[in-house]
DNA sequence: CTTCTATTTGAACATACGTTCAGATACTGT
DNA sequence: ACAGTATCTGAACGTATGTTCAAATAGAAG
């Protein structure tokens, strides 16, 4: 056999992405074989290779595209004036947007270690660029009194592993709404940094 | 060739645990091979079966060895009647003793999905204890008014996360000292929780 | 209908994996 | 000195791994 019937490249590629995705989420990036993944699309393991040079290379652009993603979702965002208001805004965004890909979220966590250090360094500097957001709220916040805060740094990454922490237990259809969630979050972050 | 000059089950089976422990949570459990624990204690990969059935019990093991030292080490403390000096304690214990064993912790979290399911519901119940304790401190606070929480479920997996989110960036010797680190923390959960 | 290109197969490669076990050596108690 | 036990080696097992590639078929273009 070989090519097969209704085979497309713009087909294959976003599936194999997609099938990847979903199984290093759900058993990590070592323990899925590209057999695994070639058997979720529904092809050999050797068509893989038309649509990536190996399998760090997956791995890497499964990270790259979600983080640039994020990066640009918040960026097109209007900045409000108010410290407070920004930071809200922040509270809402993080949490929609994570809840919204769980997949991408738990990988570009979990599987950092996994990266070449070439690929760790350009994935760390994306997340790095996300923080620095954050804590130019707080700063600004800080400046206009809006915010008691001992020290931004800290108080930067407190508050997104708070925020990261919904996507371990939140499902939708449960007890809580979408809306209730950010709510509560949103009265918790608040209190932890207002004056 | 066979057994070794020196060799003792006292001093190999710590020695399995602790190679063990750091290369998991260096690189993965899926990732590591029994070879590579066996090559860093010395000994060949079958000496690895005198002490444990299979790799899945290695990590059961050490995951559950952590999770019981954490509960007992929490419970000999003594719980203070007020709610706030109880939180105040809570926030303190977890912090100091999760930065003492940043590979267990480690552990525990991220190689839940590499447990089988028997193993995995047993480290579940564990993990739940725990966070059961903190709920319970939360509820107590916000019965005498002392609290002022929405929901105090997700309040307990908010300061959770919170606080774990101090292993991620913290290294003794840094900018802040524990005492500092731990300050910051504090001032920022009570915020987030007071009436 | 023919030619060209896109896509996949299926087999093969060298290497690595977890695990088992008989045999060999070191220690322990008498 | 001897017997019994604890500990480790080294080889072997079947299976799985990531990756490569010539050959084969399907679709697109003229």
């Amino acid at each position: 056999m070989a090519r097969t019937q209704g085979s497309h490249s713009d087909i294959t590629g976003p599936r194999i992405r997609k099938a990847a995705l979903g199984l290093f989420a759900r058993h990590g990036y070592a323990a899925v074989s590209m057999r695994q993944i070639a058997a979720e699309v529904g092809v050999q393991a050797g068509a893989l290779y038309n649509y990536t040079p190996d399998k760090q290379s997956l791995l890497f652009h499964l990270m790259h595209e979600h983080m640039q993603e994020l990066l640009s979702a918040y960026g097109e965002l209007t900045q409000p004036e108010n410290a407070f208001e920004a930071l809200h805004q922040f509270v809402r965004f993080h949490i929609r947007f994570h809840l919204e890909r769980p997949d991408e979220v738990f990988i570009a966590y979990m599987e950092l270690r996994n990266l070449t250090p070439e690929n760790f360094s350009e994935i760390e500097a994306l997340r790095r660029k996300y923080e620095d957001a954050l804590e130019a709220i707080l700063r600004k916040g800080q400046g206009a009194a809006l915010f008691d805060i001992a020290d931004t740094k800290v108080a930067t990454l407190a508050v997104i592993a708070m925020l990261n922490g919904v996507m371990t237990w939140y499902r939708a259809g449960g007890r809580l709404s979408l809306d209730e969630v950010e709510q509560n979050y949103w009265d918790m972050v608040r209190r932890s940094v207002s004056a």
